[in-house]
RNA sequence: GGCGCUAUCGUCUAACGGUUAGGACGGAGCCCUCUCAAGGCUUAAAUACGGGUUCGAUUCCCGUUAGCGCUACCA
């Protein structure tokens, strides 16, 4: 049985970095029917924050792809403890002793790597019993197999076979000296009792894979099988950090900026895996029917932004896509909120008349409030009048047109052939062109040169308001075209 | 410093050792058109560098350079 998890720790928002981990790692476990599951990894007590545990929840919540198993790590410490104190029963860890300050005074000062303590490695069982009896403080260190093996090797998924020499990799802690396991203990502990078949993480977590494998060894459980993801870095080809990048970080900033969930699902899954058949925009079952570990790159993918604007173009176009593939009816009902947060007196019935005119104009939900606020408004906000003007027209023609205009929709029917043919009508009898014609009263109406198809505009807004604004238009013009 | 990973248009990427090095975003231009979009068409733009191996390297090997990661009693 295929079993992945996602695992966190509370010490910061959750990042997009991890939310790809998360994708993938789901992705996966759909597409092989398995277990996904999310594990929260707490064991640092110092630096756990609830506010990162709520921002972790609120942006998964966010991406709706959910997950059928939930541990904490905090809640499973005496395992993680009972499994360290295994392995340094069994002699393959051992009591050290230093000082934490004078071991980092010593790390500090010591040319190329720090490998281990030789007198501690080698203290003798008794000795290290009896000081631990007299309750000296320590670290419990695995001990590397430097003398009888050369290298520690595994194969990921993704980067392909690894090894590491052992003369290279340091007696890594297993228990702090409070007790508490360290990262590659619990997390390690916890892969193993949980039975992961797959673990799926960033490529920042290659190099201690080579530990994770002794853990696993010491363990006497057959390591699980790895696959690395390459990291997503910033336009300057620095790691993303909240300090130097920004709100662009956080996954909360996206949904916040008026992105469909699934967009930053599909968006983030095309930074590192390709389906290699050039397809982008993918719904949700594409994605699950396409992953695979082998369509995963290697190279760390930068997320295109700049400092002005935080949401990389190629998201913005794939959102714009999806708007566009959602059903009129549930596009309103993501734009409400967002109608309503813009301060506009929106209701479900009026939102869903307007969505269809503006459904190709937007690329984020936004975008609703610059792209149909003038349906909104009870009295539009000035706009320079000088834009009632038509292309090759004069303050005359403006006044023409919409006295005309203003005639016609006294009894016009509004619908979309009945203004066609009417307005259409008008400007020929004022001789003019049809932009000549429409441009004024689009402008009179929406306030500006900008808007969606005219006729449809006018049948939304309605007879009433359509003849008020063309009134305040005229009375906009300049007084010498009135002569 | 040590160890490891990576290197194709500005960005995301494709290419069983044999392609005019393909697609997408973004840019430019044209068409469509009541404006804006959408759509259609066209276009500029890349194999980091140097050596091998090979009849032939984007592809395999070595080196250089650059970037990133790890090198904690953080995760």
């Amino acid at each position: 049985m295929l079993r992945v998890r996602f695992a966190p720790s509370p010490t910061g928002y959750l990042h997009i970095g991890s939310a790809r981990t998360f994708i993938f790692n789901w992705l996966y476990a759909r597409h092989n029917q398995g277990t996904m599951i999310l594990r929260i990894d707490d064991t640092d007590v110092e630096r756990n924050t609830q506010t990162s545990l709520d921002s972790i929840f609120d942006g998964l919540q966010w991406l709706g792809l959910g997950w059928d198993e939930f541990y904490r790590q905090s809640e499973r410490l005496d395992l993680h403890k009972k499994l360290a104190n295994q392995i340094l029963a069994s002699g393959l860890a051992y009591r050290d002793f230093t000082p934490l300050a004078v071991e980092t005074e010593e790390k500090t000062h010591i040319e190329g790597h720090w490998i281990s303590h030789p007198a501690m490695r080698e203290l003798p069982r008794e000795e290290s019993d009896k000081r631990a009896a007299a309750g000296e403080s320590f670290v419990v260190r695995y001990r590397v197999p430097r003398e009888s093996r050369e290298a520690v090797a595994f194969t990921d998924l993704v980067y392909g076979e690894q090894s590491k020499a052992t003369a290279d990799i340091e007696d890594f802690a297993l228990l702090r000296s409070n007790g508490l396991p360290t990262y590659h203990m619990a997390s390690c502990a916890d892969d193993a009792d949980l039975r992961m078949s797959h673990i799926i993480r960033g490529q920042d977590h290659l190099t201690n894979t080579f530990k994770h494998v002794l853990i696993f060894e010491a363990l006497g459980v057959k390591p699980p099988q790895f696959a690395h993801l390459p990291l997503l870095i910033a336009p300057d080809g620095s790691k993303l950090s909240k300090r130097k990048h920004g709100p662009v970080v956080s996954v909360t900033t996206y949904r916040d900026g008026g992105f469909l969930p699934h967009t930053y699902v599909n968006f983030l899954c095309l930074l590192g895996w390709s389906p290699k058949d050039d397809r982008e925009v993918m719904s949700r079952q594409e994605l699950i029917d396409a992953f695979t570990l082998e369509g995963v790159n290697r190279s760390n993918a930068t997320v295109n932004f700049t400092e002005e604007d935080p949401y990389d173009p190629k998201a913005v176009w794939l959102n714009a896509e999806h708007i566009r593939a959602l059903p009129a009816e549930d596009l309103s009902a993501l734009l409400l909120p967002f109608a309503r947060e813009a301060g506009f007196d929106a209701d479900a019935a009026r939102m869903a008349a307007i969505t269809p005119l503006i459904r190709e104009r937007i690329r984020t939900l936004r975008e609703v409030a610059t792209a149909a606020d003038f349906f909104f408004a009870v009295e539009l906000p000035p706009y320079d009048s000088n834009e009632l003007i038509p292309q090759k027209g004069d303050a005359r023609m403006a006044l023409a047109v919409l006295e005309k205009a203003g005639e016609i929709l006294q009894t016009a029917e509004f619908s979309h052939d009945g203004l066609d043919a009417a307005l259409r009508a008008g400007a020929a009898e004022l001789k003019v062109k049809t932009g000549q014609m429409f441009q004024p009263i689009r402008v009179a109406v929406c306030g500006r040169k900008v808007a969606p198809p005219l006729f449809e505009t006018l049948v939304v807004l309605g007879r009433e308001t359509c003849l008020h604004r063309i009134e305040r238009a005229i009375e906009q013009l300049p007084a010498g075209a009135i002569s």
